[in-house]
DNA sequence: AAATCAGACTTACACCGTAAGGTCGGAGGG
DNA sequence: CCCTCCGACCTTACGGTGTAAGTCTGATTT
């Protein structure tokens, strides 16, 4: 960025004309990006369309053209400021599982501050700049602890896998109601379906941060099996 | 396309009058979710609109409001067509460990086999007929098994994670090509993120089987010794 | 034969993303 | 000082979307 240089126009502008016509409203991608995770996280992924963001930001849709060539790229910079607002804590003095569970929780976190836009995020390869730095990241944990590559990559894959599948639940599952046009009744499911009848008091949101550590200490304590084998046994 | 055409006939119906402005094209809800399904396997969920379904249906878009309400419940129809079809493997008689990866895998080969649709099935609460069916099965395993509901519920949820997360990344992932409007480049993640760098080859679909599979079996085995421990010191 | 009705079609509306081109205010050079 | 240029924003328009409302038509029922 830092694009717009010296000048910088804000300060020492005595000028004491309004200019009426033209507001002056000063867009900018950062600005235009913030206001559509904004608009997204209060209203829903559909609330987001140019137009819309438009007059959330006192302009005209088409505006918004000179600063993203495209909706997609918008998308894109969403991805990012999601990313980059995280801050997930891949470095650290910890061991390699420590940091692993770190990121991990990290990357739930982040999930859960942004819920409604998460489901397009998990439907959508991250490969911008933050993206790749993230994965570049969580593989680093795992080759320093000395697994091979490819044990790197799939043991990332696997934990990422779980980590996809447990914030998409979190933010658009269950918890969030019913989605289908006709849901299915609690009566029909208390009728018919005894286990899950049985189940679902625990599918609630407060027991969702149990399901989630017991499942990823399982998937980490594997791999840290995995990793004594290893030394023992190469 | 075959709009037109000689009624394919309808069983004993003698009437030589052909009806040029009626065409008895026969819609019903499963032939016009087949052809829906059929069309996002083809072409892609963006796809799916009512007006090209109709052309693909050789009806106008409206008359499929006359069996389904909305586009909803046709989405609906067709999360269900897809569990239907999947037919996972839940009953038999082996063990409750067998069972449990055998409607794992079953559902991976489900999404498999509908991967354009995926997406769509991922980020939306499939608590239509077939999918509260099909989740009672699951959880029943566990309950069979003697786990309490908590565990039952708990497990369940961890194995759906996994399963979840994993068949996004086949249909949806890094394999199917990059997703962002401007991706990073190959040469910048050489220079840039050598962790990535050195386990992307392992990223490639030939390699997705595997993944799968010492992932999962992580996760059975950690339920597994769950199960062990739970009998020797309840 | 008249009435009813299911199953299609037609029209229309409000929204979407965006291509193309217009307009205006300030900056820079003569 | 004027004039040109240009970045930033606006206007208009097009083809797409889901769908509410109304219409037509042939078959079935009475």
């Amino acid at each position: 960025m830092a694009k717009s240089k010296p000048t910088a126009g804000r300060p020492a502008r005595p000028s004491r004309r309004k200019p009426k016509t033209r507001p002056a409203s000063g867009l900018s991608r950062e600005r235009i990006a913030a206001a559509a995770m904004a608009l997204v996280d209060r209203e829903g992924l559909a609330a987001l369309s140019t137009r819309r963001l438009g007059s959330e930001l006192g302009c005209e849709a088409m505006s918004i053209y000179h600063h993203f060539p495209g909706k997609t790229h918008l998308m894109d910079a969403l991805v990012d400021l999601m990313l980059k607002a995280a801050e997930v804590p891949i470095i650290g003095e910890q061991g390699w599982l420590e940091r692993l569970r770190r990121a991990a929780h990290g990357f739930r976190a982040m999930a859960l501050k942004h819920p409604k836009f998460f489901p397009f995020f998990a439907t959508h390869r991250l490969n911008t700049p933050a993206g790749v730095a993230f994965i570049d990241g969580i593989i680093g944990i795992l080759r320093d602890a000395g697994f091979s590559d490819r044990d790197a990559a799939t043991y990332f894959r696997e934990i990422g896998y779980y980590l996809t599948g447990a914030a998409l639940d979190e933010t658009a599952g269950y918890a969030r109601g019913p989605s289908a046009a006709e849901p299915v009744s609690g009566e029909m499911i208390a009728a018919n379906f005894p286990h899950l009848a049985a189940a679902a008091p625990y599918f609630q949101p407060q027991h969702f941060q149990a399901t989630f550590e017991t499942g990823l200490e399982i998937l980490l304590d594997g791999i840290w099996q995995a990793h004594r084998s290893r030394r023992r046994a190469p």
